[in-house]
Order: C-alpha cells, then sequence, then structure tokens
DNA sequence: CCTATAGCCTGACGGC
DNA sequence: TGCCGTCAGGCTATAG
C-alpha cells in the first residue's frame, strides 16, 4: 500500500504516539529489511535516543534521533507501522520493534521483506543521494516546474508521474488514479501534451493525493467517484459505467475506463 | 547515456 | 481438499 499518502499517514501516526519517546531497545527480527546497517549498530545508535522529528519526502519516512542521526524507513510493497502497548500484541510480520522506556512499542511491518530501515547522518543527504526528485505535494512543485520536467521528459505518462526521480511519491495504483481522473491513457506519450493537458495533470496529481490523505489513504473511504475503489476485472467505470480493463506497462496492472481514457486528448 | 526487463520475497487467490 | 501458477500498491541491478 505504501505510496505517498499511506507515508504521510504512518508520518502521522509516528507524530501522535512515538515522538519524543526515548527507545530502551532494538529488536530485529528479520535482518533482510536492513539496509547498510548492521542490527548491532542499529541498537548502538539508537538505544537510549528519543524520536525528535519525523519527516516525509516521496515514499520514505524519516525519523530525526536527539544524537542527529536519522532513521530512514521504505515500505516496499507491503509495509506498514504498528503502535502497541504488549509485545504479545505484535503481528507476525513486525520485522522490527523498537521498545520505548514507557513500555510500549512501534513495529515495522513487512510481510514481504521488500521494505528496508536504515540509518544516516543527513536526511537531505540521503535524499540527494538516491537522486529522488521534489515530493510531489511540496509547494515547490509548482505547476510551472511540473510543466517543465513533463516537457523534458520521454515516454509515457505514467512512467513518468511515477519515475522517483522525477517526482517523489506517486506509484502504480495512485498514477492509475491520476490518469483516469485526468482522462489520459497511461501509454500516452509526454511528449506534444499542450499546456492545458499539463495543467490538468498537475491539479488532478494535487487532487487526488491530498484527498487521498485526507480520507486516511483509505481506499474505502475514497469518493466512489473514484476509480480506485472500482479498480478490478469486471467492475464499471463510475463516471461512465464503460467496463474497467486490466492493461499491461512495463510488466505492471494497469486499470483503465477505455471509454474516458482515449489516447488523444 | 537511456529504456526495458529480471530478480528480490512472501502470502492470497483462482483454477484444476 | 490440495496443489500450482499467478499476482500483489516497489526498487535495484543488469542487459541491450
Amino acid at each position: 500500500m505504501p505510496e505517498l499518502p499511506d507515508v504521510e499517514i504512518f508520518k502521522r501516526y509516528v507524530a501522535r504516539t512515538s515522538l519524543n519517546k526515548r527507545v530502551e531497545s532494538v529488536t530485529v527480527r528479520n535482518a533482510k529489511i536492513l539496509g547498510k546497517v548492521s542490527t548491532k549498530a542499529l541498537g548502538a545508535t539508537v538505544k537510549g535516543r528519543r524520536f525528535r522529528a519525523v519527516r516525509r519526502h516521496g515514499k520514505y519516512l524519516f525519523i530525526n534521533l536527539d544524537n542527529s542521526k536519522w532513521l530512514t524507513m521504505h515500505f516496499g510493497m507491503s509495509g506498514s507501522l504498528h503502535y502497541f502497548k504488549s509485545v504479545d500484541e505484535a503481528p507476525e510480520f513486525d520485522r522490527l520493534i523498537f521498545t520505548f522506556s514507557d513500555g510500549y512499542h512501534l513495529g515495522y511491518y513487512s510481510v514481504r521483506l521488500l521494505g528496508r530501515v536504515d540509518l544516516v547522518d543527513n536526511a537531505t543527504q540521503f535524499i540527494m543521494s538516491k537522486n529522488l526528485g521534489e515530493d510531489a505535494l511540496d509547494p515547490k512543485l509548482t505547476s510551472k516546474t511540473f510543466e517543465e520536467l513533463l516537457s523534458s521528459a520521454k515516454g509515457t505518462v505514467k512512467s513518468f508521474l511515477m519515475d522517483q526521480t522525477v517526482i517523489g511519491g506517486i506509484g502504480n495504483i495512485y498514477s492509475d488514479e491520476i490518469l483516469f481522473q485526468a482522462r489520459l491513457h497511461p501509454k500516452r506519450k509526454v511528449s506534444g501534451l499542450d499546456r492545458n493537458t499539463m495543467d490538468r495533470i498537475y491539479g488532478k496529481m494535487r487532487g487526488v493525493l491530498m484527498k487521498a490523505i485526507e480520507c486516511g489513504a483509505d481506499s474505502d473511504r475514497l469518493p466512489r467517484s473514484y476509480l480506485i475503489p472500482h479498480r478490478q476485472k469486471g467492475d464499471h467505470c463510475p463516471r461512465c459505467g464503460g467496463p474497467i480493463t486490466q492493461i499491461k506497462i512495463g510488466g505492471r496492472s494497469s486499470y483503465i475506463c477505455t471509454q474516458c481514457q482515449g489516447m488523444h486528448e
């Protein structure tokens, strides 16, 4: 689930539950979810420290410790966070558990082990080193900047929206939603888009992501007019009633309404 | 340099 | 019921 809206909800969750708490211990149940940092080094650096601040950039979550180091979290395809009182409540797939001095815990959940937790000196430097683009909801990403990015890009609109080195935070699900609302076929090439269309994509991008956050990144709470609640074979377009069809782009599934989303505007 | 494709992992689900 | 193939909201390394 973790695209920008989901990670934003995780960020608020950490802020609400775990901020300013002192870490008593760190339990690594499966070291595969660790990046460069070792279990030992993680424990040594985090133990005794407090969670001072939490930030998000694209699909990454950053937790600032009171020794100025940063925890980085990426959730892969199946990650989330859980806060709980008794360790008996820890879900089976919580691969990493922080225990705070008040006895509560924060668990990093990752069924498929595709997510990563790491430790870095500087979050901004980390973002630079990963070559991540501007966060999709950052005010610095204006419609003008967006147009410039779009104008210098190649390939399809879908790959443009999902390219984390161009814009951070949009994945397979939300790119489908944005293109559905902008009435564009995901295989539409970015070259030759007129200014109106570019602005429409930009507006839908912001609108969809903000709405999703407002709904707690819970697909059940999204408006019925959204594609996401209908994103399955055999379902119907909430706008025109036409069939929702699945197509493959670069090995991944895209869901579209062929009646609403033509190749040409 | 770039775009396109396997590979990483495990669990859920549908078809036989 | 049980097995097997396929698929799942992502990223990275590697091939061409």
